[in-house]
DNA sequence: TACGAACTTGGACGTGATCCAAGGTCCTCC
DNA sequence: GGAGGACCTTGGATCACGTCCAAGTTCGTA
């Protein structure tokens, strides 16, 4: 455990909000200005591999890194300014898939994902 | 309607499989030699805004195009190759997220994806 | 103090997508 | 037929995000 790893790990403690790897970054510098961008992408691939922080691509841009990762949730997303919110569905989508339209894939996970636009980008 | 959108709708509607825009790039310029990339990236974007195709981003490398615009579906995706399979799951997503999930968003639609291993590489 | 393992750095590189200026095609109207 | 203009296409430059890599640093152990 490195001060950089401290840092990072920090930073996505403090902040119950889905970053990009950039913002991480960014707020990383302000607390240790000689951390590069390497190390942060390092340190989050760990995280994620160690099952401490999810990664969640939701569109296109840069993924995101969500620190919420011991309780199962999906994702509503604004379309238009990309802002996150964890949400929690009802029902079990996995069981809603029968087993004709699996097509002998072993299925292991199930990723819902709402969009829409936020209050903030509707009154803009 | 120019000759390299033809082109680009036929890639499309000829293979119902999901492909990148880079595989309808190779098979456009099958059909058409000096059909440049630009092109087709121009076209597959206006289709996609006119509606007769969908984009799918499953994973993190390129989009894929999916000409089964018209009737709702979701996705099967392999972890390990990419292979995409439209799926039909029961149930209603969209009824299944409580008002106060919904945090003020205007919420227009869901995606549902389904992610594990498809029977080829479970074999290899 | 010497050594090795593990970590960090910053810059190069790769991929997918988009942008842009230049040129081409085609329609319309005189 | 010819001029003008709208729209499309081209290919190369550029961008964004992420990954790779060789070199340097730090730290624990003996």
């Amino acid at each position: 455990m490195t001060a950089q790893r401290r840092v990072v790990a920090e930073v996505l403690d403090g902040e119950h909000v889905h970053l990009t790897a950039d913002e991480v970054h960014a707020r990383a510098v302000a607390k240790l200005p000689e951390i590069s961008r390497a190390t942060v992408y390092n340190t989050l691939g760990e995280l994620v591999s160690l099952g401490e922080v999810l990664e969640v691509s939701t569109d296109r841009r840069a993924k995101r890194y969500d620190p919420n990762a011991h309780q199962p949730h999906h994702h509503l997303v604004c379309a238009r300014c990309g802002a996150i919110k964890d949400v929690h569905p009802m029902g079990n989508p996995m069981a809603d898939l029968p087993d004709s339209e699996r097509f002998g894939f072993t299925v292991s996970d199930v990723e819902v994902t709402y969009r829409g636009i936020c209050p903030n980008c509707t009154a803009a």
